[in-house]
RNA sequence: GUGAGCGUAGCUCAGCUGGUGGUAGCUCCGGAUUGUGGCUCCGGUGGUCGUGGGUUCGAGUCCCAUCGUUCACCCCA
Protein backbone atom coordinates (compact mmCIF):
# COMPACT_ATOMS: atom_id res chain seq x y z
CA UNK A 1 0.00 0.00 0.00
CA UNK A 2 1.32 3.38 -1.06
CA UNK A 3 1.70 5.97 1.47
CA UNK A 4 -1.20 8.39 1.86
CA UNK A 5 -2.04 11.79 3.00
CA UNK A 6 -3.02 11.95 6.89
CA UNK A 7 -6.81 12.07 8.19
CA UNK A 8 -7.80 15.45 7.44
CA UNK A 9 -5.01 16.70 5.25
CA UNK A 10 -5.37 17.76 1.60
CA UNK A 11 -3.92 18.27 -1.60
CA UNK A 12 -5.48 20.90 -3.46
CA UNK A 13 -4.67 19.76 -7.12
CA UNK A 14 -4.66 21.81 -10.50
CA UNK A 15 -8.41 22.11 -11.42
CA UNK A 16 -8.96 22.99 -7.71
CA UNK A 17 -6.24 25.64 -7.08
CA UNK A 18 -7.76 28.05 -9.37
CA UNK A 19 -10.27 28.39 -7.24
CA UNK A 20 -7.85 29.49 -4.66
CA UNK A 21 -5.86 31.89 -6.13
CA UNK A 22 -9.05 33.74 -7.40
CA UNK A 23 -10.14 33.82 -3.60
CA UNK A 24 -6.93 34.52 -2.57
CA UNK A 25 -6.36 37.35 -5.06
CA UNK A 26 -9.77 39.17 -4.46
CA UNK A 27 -9.40 39.20 -0.74
CA UNK A 28 -5.95 40.52 -1.44
CA UNK A 29 -6.95 43.27 -3.77
CA UNK A 30 -9.84 44.12 -1.29
CA UNK A 31 -7.15 44.41 1.59
CA UNK A 32 -4.77 46.67 -0.24
CA UNK A 33 -7.45 49.01 -0.99
CA UNK A 34 -8.04 49.25 2.91
CA UNK A 35 -4.25 49.77 3.25
CA UNK A 36 -4.04 46.42 5.33
CA UNK A 37 -0.15 44.69 5.00
CA UNK A 38 0.66 41.69 5.17
CA UNK A 39 2.62 39.93 7.78
CA UNK A 40 3.83 36.21 7.57
CA UNK A 41 4.17 34.46 10.66
CA UNK A 42 5.36 30.68 11.95
CA UNK A 43 3.30 28.29 11.62
CA UNK A 44 4.86 26.65 15.01
CA UNK A 45 5.15 28.67 18.15
CA UNK A 46 5.43 27.81 21.58
CA UNK A 47 2.27 26.14 23.17
CA UNK A 48 2.06 28.93 25.82
CA UNK A 49 1.09 31.18 23.36
CA UNK A 50 -1.68 29.63 22.63
CA UNK A 51 -2.71 28.48 26.26
CA UNK A 52 -2.62 32.20 27.12
CA UNK A 53 -4.94 33.65 24.51
CA UNK A 54 -7.05 31.34 23.15
CA UNK A 55 -8.11 30.43 26.97
CA UNK A 56 -7.19 27.40 28.94
CA UNK A 57 -10.57 25.97 29.08
CA UNK A 58 -11.46 25.83 25.54
CA UNK A 59 -12.05 22.89 23.40
CA UNK A 60 -9.15 24.13 20.74
CA UNK A 61 -6.64 24.04 23.74
CA UNK A 62 -8.12 21.55 25.65
CA UNK A 63 -8.28 18.67 22.88
CA UNK A 64 -7.64 19.89 19.31
CA UNK A 65 -3.89 21.38 19.02
CA UNK A 66 -0.72 19.37 17.87
CA UNK A 67 1.21 20.28 20.47
CA UNK A 68 4.63 18.34 20.84
CA UNK A 69 7.88 18.36 22.77
CA UNK A 70 10.68 19.00 20.50
CA UNK A 71 14.34 17.63 20.79
CA UNK A 72 15.46 20.44 23.04
CA UNK A 73 12.70 19.15 25.30
CA UNK A 74 10.31 22.94 24.11
CA UNK A 75 6.81 22.33 24.14
CA UNK A 76 5.46 23.60 20.32
CA UNK A 77 2.43 23.72 18.61
CA UNK A 78 0.96 23.79 15.32
CA UNK A 79 -1.02 27.47 15.25
CA UNK A 80 -4.72 26.29 15.36
CA UNK A 81 -5.70 30.00 14.42
CA UNK A 82 -3.41 32.93 13.29
CA UNK A 83 -4.61 35.53 15.98
CA UNK A 84 -2.26 34.71 18.43
CA UNK A 85 0.84 34.40 16.14
CA UNK A 86 -0.14 37.42 14.46
CA UNK A 87 -0.29 39.64 18.10
CA UNK A 88 3.47 37.68 19.14
CA UNK A 89 4.83 39.23 16.02
CA UNK A 90 3.35 42.51 16.47
CA UNK A 91 4.93 42.79 19.94
CA UNK A 92 8.08 40.88 19.52
CA UNK A 93 8.55 43.97 16.22
CA UNK A 94 7.85 46.67 18.15
CA UNK A 95 5.06 47.06 15.74
CA UNK A 96 3.06 49.91 17.67
CA UNK A 97 5.70 52.69 17.79
CA UNK A 98 5.88 52.12 13.97
CA UNK A 99 2.58 52.97 13.01
CA UNK A 100 -0.05 54.07 16.01
CA UNK A 101 -2.96 52.21 13.70
CA UNK A 102 -1.58 48.61 12.43
CA UNK A 103 -4.02 46.74 9.63
CA UNK A 104 -2.53 43.71 9.06
CA UNK A 105 -3.50 40.51 7.39
CA UNK A 106 -1.85 36.76 6.84
CA UNK A 107 -3.19 34.06 4.86
CA UNK A 108 -2.13 30.47 5.58
CA UNK A 109 -2.53 26.90 7.19
CA UNK A 110 -4.15 26.46 10.83
CA UNK A 111 -4.36 23.01 12.50
CA UNK A 112 -7.02 21.34 14.42
CA UNK A 113 -6.96 17.76 15.37
CA UNK A 114 -10.87 17.35 15.02
CA UNK A 115 -13.08 14.75 13.50
CA UNK A 116 -13.04 15.58 9.64
CA UNK A 117 -16.84 16.86 8.04
CA UNK A 118 -17.57 18.80 5.70
CA UNK A 119 -16.14 22.42 5.83
CA UNK A 120 -13.88 21.22 8.46
CA UNK A 121 -10.64 19.73 7.84
CA UNK A 122 -7.64 19.17 10.31
CA UNK A 123 -4.84 21.75 7.87
CA UNK A 124 -7.34 23.99 7.13
CA UNK A 125 -6.30 27.64 5.58
CA UNK A 126 -7.37 31.05 7.01
CA UNK A 127 -7.21 34.45 5.44
CA UNK A 128 -6.94 36.64 8.94
CA UNK A 129 -7.36 40.45 9.36
CA UNK A 130 -6.01 42.62 12.49
CA UNK A 131 -6.30 46.28 13.35
CA UNK A 132 -4.41 47.05 16.39
CA UNK A 133 -3.96 50.17 17.98
CA UNK A 134 -7.52 51.85 18.51
CA UNK A 135 -11.13 50.88 19.15
CA UNK A 136 -12.96 53.58 17.28
CA UNK A 137 -16.09 52.11 16.44
CA UNK A 138 -15.51 52.94 12.80
CA UNK A 139 -12.93 51.07 12.62
CA UNK A 140 -14.89 47.53 13.86
CA UNK A 141 -18.38 48.83 10.65
CA UNK A 142 -14.99 49.01 8.55
CA UNK A 143 -13.73 45.43 9.39
CA UNK A 144 -16.93 44.32 9.41
CA UNK A 145 -17.65 46.10 6.19
CA UNK A 146 -14.61 44.48 4.66
CA UNK A 147 -15.42 41.28 5.50
CA UNK A 148 -18.80 41.74 3.67
CA UNK A 149 -16.95 43.35 0.61
CA UNK A 150 -14.47 40.14 0.39
CA UNK A 151 -18.11 38.07 0.07
CA UNK A 152 -20.37 40.15 -2.34
CA UNK A 153 -17.01 40.68 -5.10
CA UNK A 154 -16.75 36.55 -4.92
CA UNK A 155 -20.54 36.66 -5.74
CA UNK A 156 -21.44 34.83 -2.80
CA UNK A 157 -24.72 35.48 -0.63
CA UNK A 158 -24.30 34.87 3.23
CA UNK A 159 -25.65 36.94 6.25
CA UNK A 160 -23.83 38.79 8.57
CA UNK A 161 -24.59 39.05 12.33
CA UNK A 162 -23.85 40.99 15.07
CA UNK A 163 -23.63 41.24 18.65
CA UNK A 164 -21.61 42.60 21.77
CA UNK A 165 -19.99 40.55 24.27
CA UNK A 166 -19.24 43.57 26.47
CA UNK A 167 -16.12 44.04 28.47
CA UNK A 168 -14.13 42.62 31.66
CA UNK A 169 -16.58 45.39 33.49
CA UNK A 170 -19.84 43.94 32.68
CA UNK A 171 -19.31 40.78 31.24
CA UNK A 172 -19.33 39.38 35.01
CA UNK A 173 -22.64 40.92 35.65
CA UNK A 174 -24.35 39.07 32.93
CA UNK A 175 -22.94 36.16 33.65
CA UNK A 176 -24.31 35.66 37.30
CA UNK A 177 -27.74 36.95 35.59
CA UNK A 178 -27.13 33.98 32.94
CA UNK A 179 -25.82 31.25 35.52
CA UNK A 180 -28.98 32.10 37.77
CA UNK A 181 -31.55 31.75 34.95
CA UNK A 182 -29.39 27.92 34.18
CA UNK A 183 -29.88 27.67 37.99
CA UNK A 184 -34.17 27.83 37.50
CA UNK A 185 -34.12 25.54 33.36
CA UNK A 186 -35.01 21.98 33.83
CA UNK A 187 -33.98 19.12 31.89
CA UNK A 188 -30.82 20.89 29.61
CA UNK A 189 -28.95 18.23 27.81
CA UNK A 190 -25.79 17.03 29.00
CA UNK A 191 -23.39 19.12 26.99
CA UNK A 192 -25.08 22.51 28.21
CA UNK A 193 -24.73 21.19 31.74
CA UNK A 194 -21.13 20.87 30.85
CA UNK A 195 -20.95 24.03 29.30
CA UNK A 196 -22.69 25.80 32.36
CA UNK A 197 -19.19 25.15 34.19
CA UNK A 198 -16.85 25.64 31.44
CA UNK A 199 -18.40 28.61 29.20
CA UNK A 200 -21.72 29.61 30.50
CA UNK A 201 -22.12 31.99 27.51
CA UNK A 202 -21.90 29.14 25.44
CA UNK A 203 -25.38 27.69 26.04
CA UNK A 204 -26.99 29.87 23.95
CA UNK A 205 -25.13 28.29 21.05
CA UNK A 206 -27.16 25.35 21.76
CA UNK A 207 -28.56 23.19 19.06
CA UNK A 208 -30.97 21.03 21.42
CA UNK A 209 -34.79 22.12 20.27
CA UNK A 210 -35.80 21.94 24.25
CA UNK A 211 -32.46 23.98 25.26
CA UNK A 212 -33.26 26.71 22.71
CA UNK A 213 -37.27 26.89 23.90
CA UNK A 214 -36.08 27.46 27.45
CA UNK A 215 -32.91 30.26 26.40
CA UNK A 216 -35.93 32.54 24.49
CA UNK A 217 -36.76 33.68 27.94
CA UNK A 218 -32.74 33.78 28.75
CA UNK A 219 -30.97 37.64 29.96
CA UNK A 220 -29.68 39.01 26.79
CA UNK A 221 -25.86 40.58 26.39
CA UNK A 222 -27.47 43.41 25.30
CA UNK A 223 -29.77 44.33 28.29
CA UNK A 224 -26.60 44.02 31.02
CA UNK A 225 -23.68 45.71 28.76
CA UNK A 226 -22.69 48.86 30.41
CA UNK A 227 -23.35 52.20 29.02
CA UNK A 228 -19.42 52.01 27.74
CA UNK A 229 -20.34 49.24 25.48
CA UNK A 230 -23.55 49.91 25.08
CA UNK A 231 -22.49 53.73 23.35
CA UNK A 232 -19.74 51.14 21.35
CA UNK A 233 -22.21 48.96 19.85
CA UNK A 234 -24.55 51.35 18.97
CA UNK A 235 -21.92 53.55 17.01
CA UNK A 236 -21.14 50.69 15.35
CA UNK A 237 -24.20 49.81 14.33
CA UNK A 238 -24.76 53.49 12.90
CA UNK A 239 -20.93 52.58 10.96
CA UNK A 240 -22.60 49.99 9.12
CA UNK A 241 -25.58 52.13 7.86
CA UNK A 242 -23.70 54.91 6.65
CA UNK A 243 -21.43 51.77 4.79
CA UNK A 244 -24.85 50.43 3.41
CA UNK A 245 -23.78 46.73 4.92
CA UNK A 246 -26.69 44.65 5.75
CA UNK A 247 -26.95 43.19 9.62
CA UNK A 248 -28.83 41.15 12.12
CA UNK A 249 -28.50 41.48 15.78
CA UNK A 250 -28.09 38.20 17.29
CA UNK A 251 -27.80 38.57 21.06
CA UNK A 252 -27.17 34.47 21.23
CA UNK A 253 -24.01 35.15 19.61
CA UNK A 254 -21.03 33.76 21.48
CA UNK A 255 -17.42 33.10 20.28
CA UNK A 256 -15.14 29.74 21.17
CA UNK A 257 -11.73 31.83 22.19
CA UNK A 258 -12.11 33.64 25.55
CA UNK A 259 -10.62 36.77 24.44
CA UNK A 260 -13.22 37.92 22.03
CA UNK A 261 -14.69 41.77 24.11
CA UNK A 262 -17.37 44.15 23.06
CA UNK A 263 -18.01 44.03 19.09
CA UNK A 264 -18.20 40.01 17.61
CA UNK A 265 -19.51 38.92 13.89
CA UNK A 266 -20.36 36.15 11.85
CA UNK A 267 -21.10 35.84 8.22
CA UNK A 268 -22.99 32.90 7.95
CA UNK A 269 -24.77 30.57 5.01
CA UNK A 270 -26.83 27.45 5.31
CA UNK A 271 -24.87 25.97 2.68
CA UNK A 272 -22.36 24.37 3.96
CA UNK A 273 -24.09 21.53 6.00
CA UNK A 274 -23.46 22.09 9.64
CA UNK A 275 -20.35 24.18 9.55
CA UNK A 276 -22.39 27.58 8.83
CA UNK A 277 -19.67 30.30 9.51
CA UNK A 278 -17.76 31.09 6.62
CA UNK A 279 -15.78 33.83 8.31
CA UNK A 280 -15.81 35.33 12.01
CA UNK A 281 -14.25 37.35 13.99
CA UNK A 282 -14.53 40.59 17.28
CA UNK A 283 -13.36 42.13 18.83
CA UNK A 284 -10.00 41.58 21.94
CA UNK A 285 -9.65 44.54 23.41
CA UNK A 286 -6.66 43.61 26.04
CA UNK A 287 -5.29 40.82 24.95
CA UNK A 288 -2.06 42.08 23.47
CA UNK A 289 -1.81 43.52 26.91
CA UNK A 290 -2.09 39.87 28.31
CA UNK A 291 0.41 38.67 26.00
CA UNK A 292 2.82 40.95 27.15
CA UNK A 293 2.38 43.98 24.88
CA UNK A 294 1.59 47.63 25.66
CA UNK A 295 -2.17 48.09 26.29
CA UNK A 296 -3.79 48.54 22.94
CA UNK A 297 -7.26 47.43 22.07
CA UNK A 298 -7.49 45.13 18.76
CA UNK A 299 -10.23 43.90 16.31
CA UNK A 300 -9.84 41.13 13.81
CA UNK A 301 -11.52 38.11 12.17
CA UNK A 302 -10.93 35.08 9.88
CA UNK A 303 -12.63 33.56 6.80
CA UNK A 304 -12.00 29.98 5.90
CA UNK A 305 -10.54 29.41 2.55
CA UNK A 306 -12.15 25.75 2.29
CA UNK A 307 -15.40 26.93 3.22
CA UNK A 308 -15.24 29.97 0.47
CA UNK A 309 -14.14 27.34 -2.12
CA UNK A 310 -16.82 25.03 -1.12
CA UNK A 311 -19.36 27.82 -1.13
CA UNK A 312 -18.27 29.10 -4.67
CA UNK A 313 -18.93 25.32 -5.86
CA UNK A 314 -22.34 25.50 -4.12
CA UNK A 315 -23.61 28.80 -5.06
CA UNK A 316 -22.17 28.09 -8.70
CA UNK A 317 -20.17 31.23 -9.18
CA UNK A 318 -17.69 31.11 -12.08
CA UNK A 319 -13.99 30.95 -11.34
CA UNK A 320 -12.26 32.88 -13.92
CA UNK A 321 -9.79 30.61 -15.80
CA UNK A 322 -5.60 31.46 -16.14
CA UNK A 323 -5.42 32.60 -19.65
CA UNK A 324 -3.02 31.58 -22.50
CA UNK A 325 -1.58 33.88 -24.96
CA UNK A 326 -0.66 31.23 -27.73
CA UNK A 327 -1.19 27.35 -28.64
CA UNK A 328 2.01 26.62 -30.80
CA UNK A 329 1.44 23.47 -33.16
CA UNK A 330 4.15 22.31 -34.67
CA UNK A 331 4.38 19.79 -37.78
CA UNK A 332 7.51 17.91 -37.95
CA UNK A 333 11.10 17.86 -36.78
CA UNK A 334 12.18 21.02 -38.75
CA UNK A 335 8.81 23.03 -37.37
CA UNK A 336 9.31 21.44 -33.93
CA UNK A 337 12.82 23.01 -33.90
CA UNK A 338 11.42 26.59 -35.03
CA UNK A 339 8.32 26.67 -32.66
CA UNK A 340 10.92 25.60 -29.48
CA UNK A 341 12.86 28.36 -29.90
CA UNK A 342 9.97 30.99 -30.54
CA UNK A 343 7.84 29.60 -27.74
CA UNK A 344 10.96 30.29 -25.50
CA UNK A 345 11.33 33.55 -27.20
CA UNK A 346 7.52 34.55 -26.43
CA UNK A 347 7.68 33.61 -23.08
CA UNK A 348 10.52 36.16 -22.80
CA UNK A 349 8.95 38.74 -23.67
CA UNK A 350 5.86 38.03 -21.64
CA UNK A 351 2.99 35.95 -23.24
CA UNK A 352 1.83 32.81 -22.06
CA UNK A 353 2.80 30.40 -24.44
CA UNK A 354 1.77 26.42 -24.15
CA UNK A 355 3.76 23.64 -27.01
CA UNK A 356 3.75 20.15 -27.30
CA UNK A 357 6.64 18.27 -27.73
CA UNK A 358 4.73 14.81 -28.90
CA UNK A 359 4.75 15.52 -32.58
CA UNK A 360 0.67 14.18 -32.36
CA UNK A 361 -1.38 15.51 -35.06
CA UNK A 362 -2.83 19.05 -35.97
CA UNK A 363 -6.14 17.99 -34.92
CA UNK A 364 -5.09 17.04 -31.46
CA UNK A 365 -2.42 19.81 -31.03
CA UNK A 366 -6.05 22.01 -32.05
CA UNK A 367 -7.88 20.33 -29.09
CA UNK A 368 -5.61 20.95 -26.55
CA UNK A 369 -5.31 24.50 -27.81
CA UNK A 370 -8.72 24.82 -27.87
CA UNK A 371 -9.35 23.16 -24.11
CA UNK A 372 -6.63 25.27 -22.64
CA UNK A 373 -8.89 27.93 -23.63
CA UNK A 374 -5.84 29.72 -25.89
CA UNK A 375 -6.34 32.91 -27.30
CA UNK A 376 -4.10 32.20 -30.35
CA UNK A 377 -2.75 29.22 -32.02
CA UNK A 378 0.21 29.45 -34.23
CA UNK A 379 0.78 26.81 -36.75
CA UNK A 380 3.71 25.63 -38.19
CA UNK A 381 3.68 23.51 -41.02
CA UNK A 382 6.09 22.27 -43.27
CA UNK A 383 4.16 23.80 -46.39
CA UNK A 384 3.98 27.35 -44.97
CA UNK A 385 7.48 27.24 -43.38
CA UNK A 386 8.81 26.43 -46.89
CA UNK A 387 7.61 29.55 -47.65
CA UNK A 388 8.81 31.27 -44.91
CA UNK A 389 5.47 31.65 -43.71
CA UNK A 390 3.40 30.25 -40.31
CA UNK A 391 -0.55 30.45 -39.58
CA UNK A 392 -2.02 32.89 -36.53
CA UNK A 393 -5.28 31.45 -35.97
CA UNK A 394 -7.83 33.36 -33.54
CA UNK A 395 -9.13 30.38 -31.65
CA UNK A 396 -12.00 32.33 -30.81
CA UNK A 397 -13.56 33.83 -34.30
CA UNK A 398 -12.15 31.22 -36.25
CA UNK A 399 -10.31 33.53 -38.42
CA UNK A 400 -6.33 33.20 -39.13
CA UNK A 401 -3.46 34.53 -41.70
CA UNK A 402 0.06 34.58 -42.55
CA UNK A 403 2.36 35.86 -40.67
CA UNK A 404 6.26 35.81 -41.95
CA UNK A 405 8.40 33.25 -39.99
CA UNK A 406 11.30 35.90 -39.34
CA UNK A 407 14.13 36.50 -36.39
CA UNK A 408 12.12 39.13 -35.04
CA UNK A 409 8.80 37.70 -35.70
CA UNK A 410 7.98 37.86 -32.08
CA UNK A 411 7.52 41.43 -32.10
CA UNK A 412 4.93 40.41 -35.08
CA UNK A 413 3.11 38.27 -33.15
CA UNK A 414 3.12 40.63 -29.98
CA UNK A 415 1.30 42.82 -32.05
CA UNK A 416 -1.37 40.66 -32.99
CA UNK A 417 -1.76 38.89 -29.61
CA UNK A 418 -1.42 42.28 -27.26
C1' G B 1 -14.25 11.59 21.82
C1' U B 2 -19.73 9.68 20.19
C1' G B 3 -23.18 7.95 16.26
C1' A B 4 -24.73 6.55 11.35
C1' G B 5 -23.68 5.62 6.13
C1' C B 6 -20.31 4.19 2.32
C1' G B 7 -15.74 1.58 0.17
C1' U B 8 -16.71 -1.89 -7.55
C1' A B 9 -11.54 1.33 -13.55
C1' G B 10 -8.07 8.03 -12.91
C1' C B 11 -13.36 10.14 -11.69
C1' U B 12 -19.06 9.24 -11.11
C1' C B 13 -21.50 4.81 -10.37
C1' A B 14 -25.12 -0.13 -11.92
C1' G B 15 -24.84 -4.86 -9.91
C1' C B 16 -32.38 -7.27 -7.70
C1' U B 17 -33.90 -12.40 -2.74
C1' G B 18 -25.53 -15.11 -3.11
C1' G B 19 -24.67 -18.40 -9.37
C1' U B 20 -18.92 -16.47 -14.85
C1' G B 21 -16.96 -8.29 -13.26
C1' G B 22 -20.07 -4.08 -16.78
C1' U B 23 -20.94 -3.01 -25.49
C1' A B 24 -22.20 1.94 -18.47
C1' G B 25 -21.06 7.47 -18.31
C1' C B 26 -16.89 11.08 -17.88
C1' U B 27 -11.54 11.48 -18.57
C1' C B 28 -7.41 9.70 -21.52
C1' C B 29 -5.50 7.73 -26.57
C1' G B 30 -6.78 6.81 -31.79
C1' G B 31 -10.15 7.25 -36.02
C1' A B 32 -14.54 9.51 -39.11
C1' U B 33 -10.69 11.38 -47.41
C1' U B 34 -3.95 11.81 -46.10
C1' G B 35 -2.91 19.49 -42.01
C1' U B 36 -7.15 22.85 -38.24
C1' G B 37 -10.36 22.83 -31.55
C1' G B 38 -14.61 22.93 -27.87
C1' C B 39 -20.45 19.22 -30.71
C1' U B 40 -21.54 14.25 -32.77
C1' C B 41 -20.33 9.13 -34.10
C1' C B 42 -16.93 4.76 -33.92
C1' G B 43 -12.92 2.11 -31.64
C1' G B 44 -9.16 1.39 -27.81
C1' U B 45 -6.37 1.70 -22.90
C1' G B 46 -7.86 0.88 -18.07
C1' G B 47 -10.46 -3.44 -12.41
C1' U B 48 -6.13 -8.28 -7.06
C1' C B 49 -14.89 -5.56 -6.50
C1' G B 50 -10.30 -1.45 0.39
C1' U B 51 -7.74 -5.49 3.36
C1' G B 52 -7.94 -10.09 6.36
C1' G B 53 -10.83 -13.94 8.15
C1' G B 54 -15.61 -16.77 8.19
C1' U B 55 -20.44 -19.07 6.25
C1' U B 56 -21.40 -21.70 1.45
C1' C B 57 -20.79 -26.43 -3.77
C1' G B 58 -20.24 -21.14 -5.05
C1' A B 59 -19.35 -14.35 -2.04
C1' G B 60 -18.90 -7.81 -5.27
C1' U B 61 -23.44 -9.58 -2.85
C1' C B 62 -24.26 -12.62 3.79
C1' C B 63 -21.32 -12.47 8.85
C1' C B 64 -16.98 -10.74 11.82
C1' A B 65 -12.66 -7.87 12.17
C1' U B 66 -9.58 -4.10 10.34
C1' C B 67 -8.25 0.18 7.60
C1' G B 68 -10.00 4.22 4.81
C1' U B 69 -13.77 7.71 3.80
C1' U B 70 -18.35 10.68 4.22
C1' C B 71 -22.02 13.03 7.05
C1' A B 72 -23.86 14.40 11.79
C1' C B 73 -22.98 15.32 17.22
C1' C B 74 -19.27 18.10 19.59
C1' C B 75 -16.24 22.27 18.24
C1' C B 76 -15.39 26.11 14.96
C1' A B 77 -13.36 29.66 10.07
Amino acid sequence: MSVKALKGFKDIVPGEVETWQYIEKTARDIFHRFDFSEIKVPILEKTKLFVRSIGETTDIVEKEMYTFTDRNGSSLTMRPEGTAPVLRAYIENGLQSKKAVQKLYTIGPMFRHERPQKGRLRQFHQMSVEVLGTDLPRVDAEVVAMAWLIVKELGLTASLEINSLGCKKCRPSFNKALLSFLDQAENLCDDCQRRIKINPLRVLDCKSANCREQYVKAPSILDHICVGCDEHFKSVKEGLGLLGVPYKVNSFMVRGLDYYTRTTFELITGDLGAQSAIGAGGRYDGLVQQLGGPDVPGIGFAMGMERLALLLEQQEQSVPLPAVDIFVAALGETAQKKGFALTHRLRQAGLTVIMDHQDRSLKNQMKQAGRANARYALILGEEELAKGRAVLRNMENREQHDVAVTEDMTGIIMQNVK
